[in-house]
DNA sequence: GTAAATTGTATAAAAATTACACAAACCAAT
DNA sequence: ATTGGTTTGTGTAATTTTTATACAATTTAC
């Protein structure tokens, strides 16, 4: 039992009850939602570890049209969760600018529920990988590295983020890093002591 | 005309031609490959702005594990170009795991020449916008970012790219540059002083 | 088990950053 | 056009940081 928050939208409600009963044997919080509309109200409310987004909720149209638009609107957000989208039509085209869209994956009914979960979990180790190399050993909440969009970060908070990376890619070899980063150790054992890290 | 070099890859000869024909007469340089093991050879060699590189070499085996394979090689490079994969077999999963190592898009066959043209400048343009924001106003050449991984950048490499970014995206207004920046105004004419901008 | 490399820390000189300040230029809005 | 607020370069002195070196105490590699 993985304790992640799973988001299911798809507007069968005979899949979303079959699909809650799957996930619901693997992650401790499974929601489901018909409406697209509702998304950012409930990521609002909490974080979610992964959504499972539909693709084609308008039963006229089948482009997929209406899931590429709420990809989007989920991955504008700083806290925007990993996506995998499911679709019923091997479109390609559609596959290849949803993955462009920032979609982490993938899936096509009628699927395998453990390939679902595997992909589901391999989704959220991603994206706490992404994480961890900031975070590690350093005094920023999670939730600080998600809403500190790039732009806005200043020049000591991405100081702190390379020297974090460097270290930790070259084992905690203080001497190496320097080096990588271009200034004394001296210097770099001062910003260590500095940024708390 | 676009003065660009493309780099078509495929193991069957009368494709190879007829896309070569096709190509030339919108790209400048146009080579083809029949044999993907002399890719890193042809990338030492000079520059390439885009690889066509179809995914099913052994006609044995059609899983495209050829084909991601080589994606992986040619993006693991300091200098890799864009990749266009193109596959006669329509797999989603294929699709989706090539965009997860990298690939810049997705054509099957048979393709619509057009098409095929319009998502290789489409390409070409992405590559050039994640540099131009980089480059601006600097003194480093194209040559130089392309080579220095991130991994390899010292602080004040990366400081100096945030500073030119940070300057491009409020449109020159300094006191707002500064403030994001997180350092006084006046040292942030220092740093423009120092690096040149 | 030794040789080479790394660590943590010290010191003084050099360099950068800060907090202010000020006149000139710029812009928006009356 | 004139006014009021903002931005721009630049100056200065106090403060902080970085550098270059150095050294004994580990740690690492063979």
């Amino acid at each position: 039992m993985y304790d992640y928050h799973i988001l299911v939208i798809d507007d069968n409600q005979a899949l979303l009850q079959s699909l809650r009963i799957v996930l619901q044997a693997t992650f401790s919080k499974v929601a489901t939602l018909t409406n697209p509309q509702l998304v950012p109200a409930v990521l609002n409310c909490g974080p979610v570890d992964v959504i499972l987004l539909d693709m084609n909720f308008n039963n006229c149209k089948l482009d997929g049209e209406e899931g590429l638009f709420w990809l989007e609107k989920i991955k504008s957000r700083p806290d925007a969760p990993a996506v995998i989208l499911i679709t019923a039509f091997g479109d390609i085209g559609l596959a290849v600018e949803a993955m462009k869209k920032g979609a982490d994956d993938f899936i096509t009914k009628p699927w395998n529920n453990e390939t679902l979960i595997e992909k589901i979990i391999s989704a959220i180790n991603k994206k706490k990988e992404s994480l961890e190399s900031v975070n590690t050993a350093s005094n920023v909440s999670e939730k600080d590295v998600l809403t500190i969009s790039d732009t806005e970060m200043t020049l000591e908070e991405i100081e702190k983020k390379k020297i974090i990376d460097v270290i930790k890619k070259n084992n905690r070899n203080m001497t190496l890093s320097a080096m990588q980063l271009g200034i004394t150790r001296r210097t770099l054992y001062n910003k260590i002591e500095k940024y708390g890290l």
